[in-house]
DNA sequence: CGACCAATACCACCAGAGTGGTATTTTGAG
DNA sequence: CTCAAAATACCACTCTGGTGGTATTGGTCG
C-alpha cells in the first residue's frame, strides 16, 4: 500500500471507526509496531479508548482492564496531553517523568511491560479534551529512531489535525468524572484510619507518577529535601516503607473504586 | 469460645474441611487476623490451598488468581517448608529474604499488598510435601508481638502434627508439575530469541524472591560482586535495565505458562 | 493565648541498584 | 587441542531512596 493512498483514505475518513481502518493497518506495518492504540482525554473523566490494536492477547487483556480505570493517571501522554496548546508529536521517553522507566511497576500492571519504547502524539481539541495515539515496540524489537520520529511528525501533520476534526463534533458518551490521584490517596488514607494533608496526597501522587523527589520538588517548587519529609511522613502515615509499596496501595486500593 | 474447647475440636477433626471450620473461627479472632490461610505444598507441583479465609474481596480474588500459579514461588514460606525437618513457627518477616519488603511489587502483586505481616507455620510431611498455615495482619493494624508469636508456636504444637495427620492420608489430586523459576526464566529468554546461561536463571529467580545481590552471593557461595555481573549480563540479555523490569516479565511472561 | 500541626528547608548517613571497567579460571563445542 | 563463552572476582563511581535529626513559619483550634 502505498503512502498517498494511506493518506487519502485518512483525508476522507468521517468516523473513528473509518480512521482506524485508514491507519490502523498502514501505521502498524510501517513502523513495525506491536501495538496501535488512540485515547480520547478529558481533564477531568475518565477517558474513552477510541480503537486499541494490540495482538498480545495477554497485554490486550490487563490494558482492558486497567487502563481506562486508572492506568491513564500515570500514563505521561496524559498530562503532556494538557500541557502542549496545539498538538505535538514525541517519544514516550522523552516525555516520561524521570523515574518513569526504573519504576516500571506501573507500566507493567497495566499492560505495558514489553513496550520497549512508544511513539505517539497528543493533540488538544479544547480546553478540557485532548485526543491520543501512539504505537509501541515490545521488547526484542529495537527502539524507535531519529528517523522514525521525523517519519512520524510528518504524518502527524495530518493525523493530529484529521482526528481533531473527527471528535471535535463528536459529543463525548461518556461522563464520568475521574478523581485526580492526589484525591484518590486521600480517601485511602481516610479509609484507613488515617489523614494525610494536601502536600503529602500531592507527593504521593507524583511519586507514582514516576517523578523522583528532586523532580518532584521542581515541580512543586519546594525542595526536593521537603519532598522527603513529606515522603516519609506520607509512608509513616500509611505504614509502609517504600515506594513499592505506595503503588502497591494505590493499585489495590485507590483504583478499587473510582 | 474456650481455648480448651477450641483445642478440643482440633484434636477430633478428621478432615481439612472440619480442621477448618476447628481453627479459623477460633484462631482469626484470637489473633485479630485479617486472613487465615493453609496450603498444601509439594516441592515440584502447583501448590493446593486447602482453604483460605480472606474477608476483603480484592485481596481474595487476587490470590485466588495469582498465588496458586505463580505466587507460591515467591513465597518465603514455600521454600522455608522443605527446609525444616520437622516443623517450625514463625514470622514472615523472619524467613524472609533481605529485600523482601522493599520489593514489595510481589507481595503486592498477590494479594498481600496490605499485609503488615504474617505468623505461621510450616510443617512437613515428606521428602517431598509440607504444609503451611498463617494468618495476615492488614495495613492499620499493629505487627504481631512476642507474646502472639510464643501463644501461637504453642497452638503449632497441636495444629501442625494434627494438620500433617490429616493430610498424610490424603492422596494428592493435583498432580500438575510447576517448573521451578529459573527454568521458567530460561524459557522465557528462550521465546524471546535469547539464551541466558544457568547462573543467570538463578540469578534472575533468586532476585525476584526478593533476594539483594549479596545475599544471593552467599546461597550460590559465591561473590555478591560477582552476583551484580551476572545481573548485568542478564539485564543485557533481556534489555531491561531495573529489577522492576524483571519482576513485570515473570508475571507478564514467566507466569503466562506453566 | 498557647499548643499543635502542616509546610517548609536543610544536613548527614547508609544501603542498594545500576554501570563502567579489568582479569582470571573453568568449561564445552568445534 | 584450541578458542570462545561462561563464570568467577574485584574496583570505583553515581544516583536514589530511606532514615535519623533540627529548625522556622504560619495557621487553627481549644
Amino acid at each position: 500500500m502505498d503512502e498517498y493512498d494511506f493518506l487519502g483514505d485518512v483525508a476522507v475518513a468521517g468516523s473513528v471507526d473509518s480512521f482506524d481502518r485508514a491507519i490502523t493497518p498502514f501505521l502498524s506495518q510501517a513502523f513495525h509496531a506491536k501495538s496501535l492504540l488512540a485515547i480520547h482525554f478529558h481533564r477531568t473523566r475518565l477517558p474513552k479508548v477510541l480503537f486499541r490494536w494490540i495482538p498480545d492477547k495477554t497485554l490486550r487483556q490487563l490494558f482492558d482492564k486497567r487502563y481506562e480505570k486508572l492506568g491513564f493517571m500515570v500514563d505521561p501522554f496524559f498530562h503532556r496531553a494538557f500541557l502542549v496548546q496545539d498538538w505535538e508529536a514525541c517519544l514516550l521517553r522523552d516525555i516520561a517523568p524521570d523515574r518513569f522507566e526504573s519504576s516500571e511497576y506501573f507500566t507493567n500492571y497495566f499492560g505495558d511491560t514489553n513496550m520497549v519504547d512508544e511513539l505517539g502524539f497528543v493533540a488538544r481539541i479544547d480546553n478540557d479534551t485532548a485526543v491520543h495515539l501512539s504505537m509501541g515496540r515490545n521488547q526484542g524489537q529495537r527502539r524507535f529512531r531519529t528517523n522514525d520520529v521525523v517519519r512520524f511528525g510528518q504524518f502527524a501533520k495530518i493525523l493530529a489535525p484529521k482526528l481533531r476534526q473527527i471528535l471535535i463534533n463528536q459529543p463525548a458518551d461518556d461522563v464520568v468524572e475521574a478523581q485526580p490521584l492526589d484525591r484518590r490517596f486521600h480517601a485511602m488514607a481516610q479509609a484507613r484510619h488515617t489523614n494525610i494533608s494536601i502536600r503529602e496526597a500531592e507527593v504521593a501522587a507524583l511519586i507514582v507518577q514516576g517523578h523522583s523527589s528532586r523532580a518532584i520538588g521542581l515541580k512543586l517548587g519546594i525542595s526536593g529535601l521537603t519532598v522527603k519529609v513529606h515522603r516519609r511522613t506520607l509512608y509513616k502515615k500509611l505504614s509502609i516503607s517504600s515506594q513499592n509499596e505506595l503503588f502497591g496501595l494505590l493499585v489495590n486500593y485507590v483504583g478499587a473504586d473510582a
